[in-house]
DNA sequence: CATGTATGCTCAATCGATGAAGCAAAATTG
DNA sequence: CAATTTTGCTTCATCGATTGAGCATACATG
């Protein structure tokens, strides 16, 4: 069948639409930018050529207008995962919050591989973002380098770094909270005043540093010793959890602190992997709806996301001056299980 | 204290690093942009403009870039919500294979809002996408049309549309191999052959039709009949679940079909809400790995996410000829609930 | 009626990268 | 050695939107 060729009603541009409505480009500009009544469009004109737009199913093109204008509105995210409901509520709230202050959020997720967070950074340069949230970045100071030589402000968010303003949770605090009311459950519920287990996290990686400390410094407050043997530190991986779990002898009616959602999945899936699942208390930094209701699980910290939020949405209006590292506090919610 | 100017090291453009080099702006962009070779640079001359592009931090400006060329390799998605295991495999499964193609991928989470799914895609058709994914749209053929009319591709994905090609998982198929599977085990564990409930969704969404197609088909396969009161959809929320359910009197040792991962929230927090819960059986469309080892949860319905994108991007590469419609075979994971 | 000012537009340069066309010098060929 | 080809670049128009400057015309003022 002979096809006619309709095929290319290009988009059309502020040429075409100025050819239709007999005026010039720059008027339709105006018009279609707002910037019409200060450059003294009749409302006629205005009118005229709005309709004639949206006949022609005009869009604007950005690269032009970005190319042109001195500021592209972007906002950048770079975000390791969509795997767990604080990233992914993360993700949600920033494009949200980006909108409502009419800024265009483009987020993207890293897999936490430090390349492709570096090559994402450069990515976002090169669509001239104007600000850069690293969330949960492997090398925070890297990614505000790349920044900083592009004369883009970047705030971190979730992990801190040296460079640049960092937002994350207060982790040391809401470890020693969670903890101790991991110890005061398995001795009520249990009767023994027992060390507990850590479990996820990577030993190099802050947040889990810090969270340790807090580990540590709860057991102290108890009069507790932890055995190094108790941390399993094996990344950010649900398998290498349960793998590390499955090698390990571990007593009954004991209490565990998981470092992460993700860690959670490789305890969960070792737990019910065992033949006659034990006695276990645990508690778990970060939240999750379901796991909520997990049998044996006391409680969850969650993180405030949206205090967080706001506080990297302060800094990018107002750029704070000098190096600040701002802790919010988390939410405790006991468990159900 | 004064302040040096040394404010704005402005990002450098082709042109200064041609002012640096001694050498002309297209020399430079011919080296950046690899197409050295063909225009016949020298290695010298490629590797000197490349060494003072490193130096200077050099990053091409994709808005003067993109506007040049013909195209722009964005390739758009938009996405309901971040909040559960599905979307978020989509999201980081989409970004990964647009990476691997050469593509650069940019998605929008549109809330389920039908202004913010419009909005979001005359944003893609202005940032020039090439094509854009419409995933769990509320209005798909809205979504396409605003595409066709900027001469963009389009393509849905979990929900299916009438005007672009679609890829969705096989809803009826799913939903009655889940359901006759509940039902067997309500049997098998309570001795009573009774009809299911049916829980989450909305009336109107096609997935949510085709599921109940599936689910009374399974029960007229085994000779029941399932009173209309049986099945619960208020939409894709787990308060509205959660309410809902708190309304109704449903009896001890049934079984329920969930629609969703976000009604099993609202289902989990009725039920644990309750002084004495009941036993129940349920099975779930979606899977998550905790939900998985949730109590009297008997099997979730996993989506197909990679057999899915990855014929999404067979349409994107080749785009099928008339309206194809092609329906993936979900997979059956029996839970440990 | 000359002068001033407000109105309603148009012109043209510009943003940074790209690539077709062209040009000079070097290398090859007959 | 003249003629041709190859090499290695540069020039310049272009993509579409923006915006400062400018230019008629209409209107108001003294």
């Amino acid at each position: 069948m002979a096809e006619i060729d309709d095929s290319p009603p290009r988009r059309p541009t502020i040429y075409d639409l100025a050819q239709i409505a007999g005026t010039s480009p720059s008027a339709v500009s105006a018009v279609l930018n707002g910037s019409w009544k200060k450059r003294r469009i009749s409302t006629r004109l205005a009118e005229r050529i709005s309709r004639i737009a949206e006949e022609q199913g005009y869009a604007v093109n950005l690269q032009a207008s970005m190319l042109r204008r001195e500021r592209s509105r972007i906002i950048g995210m770079i975000i390791p995962k969509y795997d767990n409901r604080y990233f992914g509520a993360i993700a949600e709230g920033f494009e949200a919050m980006a909108r409502e202050r009419g800024l265009f959020p483009v987020i993207t997720c890293t897999q936490r591989d430090p390349a492709l967070e570096v090559e994402a950074a450069r990515e976002m340069m090169s669509y001239q973002a104007e600000c850069l949230i690293a969330t949960g970045a492997t090398d925070p100071d890297r990614i505000a380098n790349i920044c900083t030589s592009a004369g883009v402000r970047s705030i971190n968010l979730d992990l801190p770094g040296t460079t640049a303003p960092s937002v994350v949770s207060d982790n040391f605090q809401a470890a020693r909270d969670l903890t101790r009311f991991i110890l005061e459950r398995i001795k009520q519920d249990f009767g023994v005043l027992a060390p507990l287990y850590f479990i996820g996290g990577r030993a190099q990686d802050h947040n889990t540093r810090e969270r340790l400390r807090g580990f540590i410094c709860a057991h102290e407050d108890m009069g507790l010793t932890v055995p190094s043997a108790y941390c399993f530190m094996h990344g950010y991986s649900a398998s290498k959890t349960e793998a590390a779990l499955a090698e390990t002898g571990i007593d009954e009616r004991c209490g565990m602190f998981i470092n992460s959602t993700i860690a959670l999945e490789g305890f969960v899936r070792w737990f019910h992997s065992l033949a006659a699942p034990p006695e276990f208390r645990f508690g778990c930094f970060d939240w999750d709806p379901f796991a909520r209701f997990l049998p044996q699980n006391i409680g969850m910290m969650r993180q405030d996301v949206d205090t967080m939020l706001a506080k990297v949405f302060e800094f990018v209006e107002h750029a704070p001056s000098g190096t600040v590292n701002i802790k919010i506090p988390c939410i405790f919610e006991a468990a159900n299980g």
